[in-house]
DNA sequence: ACGCATAATGTGTGCGCCCACAAAGGTACG
DNA sequence: CGTACCTTTGTGGGCGCACACATTATGCGT
């Protein structure tokens, strides 16, 4: 009702623009009746608003060569006038033209957290089949540069319309972005962001501030303790050993600690990922003996099930984590009670939102927001069975 | 690729299914190389390898008369190998048809809960624009039954090809979900539900559970309190005098009290509705006298930023709160300190989904899950920021 | 075997848009 | 003043689908 009610009000303003053409063309006038001007606007009707035909309307829209000033004048004054919005269905349905998309992950395995990113950036390109889309995958070692740059090499090889990625190094990960600019290819970030790089969007979680909210939860448990224990994954060949994403967190944590319980010393345990599942019990063994006071640990990745378990096996009811990620395995942890908090960061949400940015900004010409932070999410064994399967 | 191997493959089969009708018109050999198989199936395509043309195809996808038991058998054949997925899009823009919705819910203000579920089915009727769609509101006063009366018969009379409705008491809901079913047309419950009316699906939070939470939330900060108090919002006037969804939430934090802190006192207040804020206050002042000892307190309705406004003017440091939604006012309270959680349940999203979930139905003909249960939420002043303004 | 009613099937048009191509208008120059 | 060339504008076909309508096949009674 309301916005009939704004085309009216506008119409007698076009009318007036285009008098001119409305005393030498009368029928316009009747056809021009409000009561007939549909609810939808079409390009149709720009054309005979604007006195002109389809061709032109369709020229000056695509911005395309071939236009007198005058018909372009006329055709913008209209559309200036009643916002005019495309039927993206018809026009995919007319263009045929096909996207291929792009995105460079790890390797993982399944049930990780990229798993999950993967599920998100499948769904989107299901929910924009019909748009023409398909997606390859390149995948490289976190720990191997070289692998990204191989990947990166691939994909500018391929020349897609659009690439997802998740960055590397700081370097790896400029050059490859420098080919795609310069072949004018639109990327997204997922997970981690580098903002120098200027990508098309990005859709992660805010590290640091995640961190710091871990922070005020664990000390929620923690209170007055004396001591809690972050465990750190690193890999102990590469030069980098942390990757940005936990250091952020750590980061965040640490604000918050040195802010609110500055007397609470912050123990912390490094475990190479290359490590057997044997020889990190040893070490944790090893490191509780130590510290047999210590009764609050956390993990700034998604590895705090393997912690969890063990804190299990040990029967040691006393202890408590918090972690990051729906693993399957820190899930069974949350409702086991090793684990008593969870954040989660929507890895589904990421993946998709990153394939439909790219369709937003390629196939609709829409703005899309840069920066777009995911809800730091809480979960405990009580809420947790209302966030597992929420995706397709 | 995948995809074309796995057409590939079946291809066979297809061929070998109707080798009668490959030898008597043999072109369909040289047509059907699988080099040429579209990756979009299309009905041109499925006609083709059934040998009949798009009209038969057509009248058997919508199970329309006028086939021949042999037709519809190569038809339903072809459609059994192949998966086809219709062009929804192509679809929409052929049948031209316009899908009238409506929706039914409590008369509100600015900024409230239901607002957000309003932007929610806002933004799903201009996702779906484009397949002609547009929605009437209905609005009834939820403490006078009669009013919810007056918008059924509105919306019968309307008849439209879907309706969105907020349950009011048990009777007034049934009969008009009777009316509704015998005019075959489909309906969604948000935010609360009657599972016996057999909606086409719900979407809202569960509130016995998400009371649960509430309770484990609360004692995390409460631990050894002796009592904590519950305040409630009434009408006075009313028969029923507490929403359902209020009640369900009492039950579950009673029920976590009761398992785990059955020695902490549940103080209870109730507070009508109609009361001036003066009186509110008064009645709380008189309350905190009687009650000295209390620090800690909920409400199971988005009404909490009126306790925390109270408490920030007596300038009550010690008094903590958890409430539900958030409300401007709300969240100013959470980042103030004087609720120290809240809980949310996607209101935007129950609204949008509701939409998604007819026109899923109705217009792409899909099966949807009838229990859409939201996630329960935890909200502190620490992550808040990532949460409000996720909506368009 | 023929005509006729009815069932079965095929064809054509249009939805809104894009784009290639045809047609018309305008300008410059011999 | 006509021709060639360029600019500007209009037209038509087709994307995949739905549906009305035209056409063909089938069965049945006489």
């Amino acid at each position: 009702m309301a916005v009939k009610k704004h085309l009216v009000s506008r119409w007698g303003f076009i009318i007036s623009l285009f008098d001119v053409q409305v005393c030498f063309i009368p029928y316009y006038i009747i056809e021009c009746d409000m009561e007939k001007l549909p609810e939808r606007i079409r390009i149709k009707d720009i054309a005979r608003l604007a006195g002109v035909s389809v061709g032109t309307v369709d020229r000056v829209l695509h911005g395309r060569a071939g236009v007198s000033p005058k018909s372009r004048e006329s055709v913008e004054a209209v559309l200036q006038q009643l916002d005019y919005q495309p039927n993206m269905y018809a026009s995919a349905l007319a263009t045929n033209k096909k996207y291929l998309f792009a995105y460079i992950l790890p390797k993982h395995d399944e049930g990780s957290y990229w798993c999950d990113i993967e599920k998100g950036l499948d769904y989107a390109v299901r929910t924009y089949n019909d748009f023409h889309i398909s997606i390859a995958p390149f995948y490289y070692d976190p720990y191997i540069p070289e692998t990204f740059e191989e990947c990166s090499k691939e994909v500018v090889d391929l020349s897609p319309d659009g690439v997802v990625l998740s960055p590397s190094t700081p370097e790896k990960t400029f050059s490859l972005t420098k080919e795609l600019k310069r072949k004018g290819i639109p990327f997204v970030f997922v997970d981690s962001n580098m903002p120098d790089l200027e990508p098309l969007a990005f859709y992660g979680q805010r590290s640091v501030q995640s961190g710091y909210f871990a922070g005020s939860m664990l000390m929620l448990l923690a209170r007055d303790e004396q001591e809690v224990v972050i465990f750190r994954h690193i890999h102990a060949k590469n030069e980098a050993k942390i990757m940005n994403q936990q250091r952020s967190r750590e980061v965040g944590f640490k604000t918050y600690m040195t802010k609110y319980f500055p007397n609470c010393k912050i123990l912390e345990l490094d475990i190479d990922v290359e490590l057997s599942p044997n020889q990190v019990d040893n070490l944790l063994d090893k490191f509780f003996i130590q510290h047999p006071n210590v009764k609050y640990g956390l993990t700034f990745n998604s590895k705090v099930g393997i912690f969890g378990e063990y804190v299990e096996r040990r029967k040691r009811t006393d202890f408590h984590l918090l972690g990051y990620d729906l693993l399957d395995k820190n899930v069974q942890c949350l409702k086991n009670g090793s684990v008593h908090f969870l954040i989660a960061q929507q890895p589904f949400t990421q993946g998709f939102c990153s394939i439909d940015g790219l369709c937003k900004h390629l196939i609709f010409r829409k703005e899309i927001k840069q920066l777009n932070y995911m809800p730091i999410e809480l979960l405990t064994a009580d809420n947790i069975d209302y966030y597992v399967d929420k995706q397709e």
